[in-house]
DNA sequence: TATTGTTATACTCTATAACTATA
DNA sequence: TATAGTTATAGAGTATAACAATA
């Protein structure tokens, strides 16, 4: 005589389906707050990889910083050009590469979403307090560390100094 | 000069990209152990969720009980039901409900799957230590618990009885 | 030869709309 | 009228293959 609740429960003892929820609702949420600026969640992350960088950034480069293949990049830049967000040009050493900046309005865009972007976050991890909340990030910054090394670190990119 | 590692260190300090890593690392772990035993993670909640009940549930129910739209499970069902996993037949009460069964053979792969599953998980969480895999688990099912309770909980399903 | 950007294409996953049979 | 199953269709999202320009 299991009920629908209990129905239920059994899935949220499986780690595959709490983190795939937790993976669906913090998207939802995120799509949300970043609404009002007009960007989605992985422009956002785009922006901010040009933005963190003094060196210039190719397409590419972006790509795999964010974990998109580059022809999925194409169309991403094509949109933030689109509406003012960044410019492309040609790369002055290697006419092969699409250098890409951040123009002023993108800049803002940035600042603004960015800040949509923490509170976000911080509304995601409001039901808990706050040791439990760090103790999930470090968690999560292990299993990546941990899993997720070949995905994140491109073979052709450089190897870090230290 | 921030160098390529700094620049993957920046989107590791962003929740919505470890949560989202996490996902996938893990959804990726478990499709490769299931694979011996020709399940998907998708199906073998659904097998789980047949088996967990005594009560005969329709493939409706199923698809709630699971997360997934009613006209997904269709497919579903088709292939588990093509590989002789399931069963389906309809409700002699409601002729409309097609009431999905598990077979011997489903119930083997299910037992299998299941115990492959385990192992992938305690795989997934080997970097830590008990207690920080312990507390992830307790995590993710309060923030599951506030913020997927109107996805999880379909609202023409009877209530929680307590 | 290899790499960058680009385009066209295909593939996966899932949801929406509409139909049927039942209630 | 409303619901369950089904089908066809469409929409994201993303990856693969091929091509031109450049190294």
């Amino acid at each position: 005589m299991t009920d629908d609740a209990e129905l239920s429960d059994l899935l949220t003892l499986r780690l595959g389906y709490l983190v795939k929820n937790a993976y669906l609702d913090l998207a939802a949420l995120m799509a949300r707050a970043l609404e009002p600026y007009g960007v989605h969640p992985k422009e956002l992350g785009v922006l901010s990889v040009i933005a963190a960088d003094g060196a210039e950034r190719s397409q590419n480069e972006l790509a795999s910083a964010v974990g998109m293949d580059r022809t999925t990049m194409v169309a991403v830049i094509d949109d933030l050009e689109g509406r003012g967000l960044v410019e492309r040009h040609r790369s002055a050493r290697d006419r092969r590469r699409n250098v890409v900046t951040l123009t002023e309005a993108g800049a803002v865009c940035l600042r603004d979403a960015e800040r949509a972007r923490t509170e976000a976050e911080e509304a995601y991890l409001a039901p808990l307090d706050a040791e439990a909340a760090q103790a999930l990030s470090e968690t999560l910054r292990i299993l990546h560390r941990a899993h997720g090394a070949a995905r994140s670190a491109p073979a052709h990119w450089p190897a870090p100094a230290g």
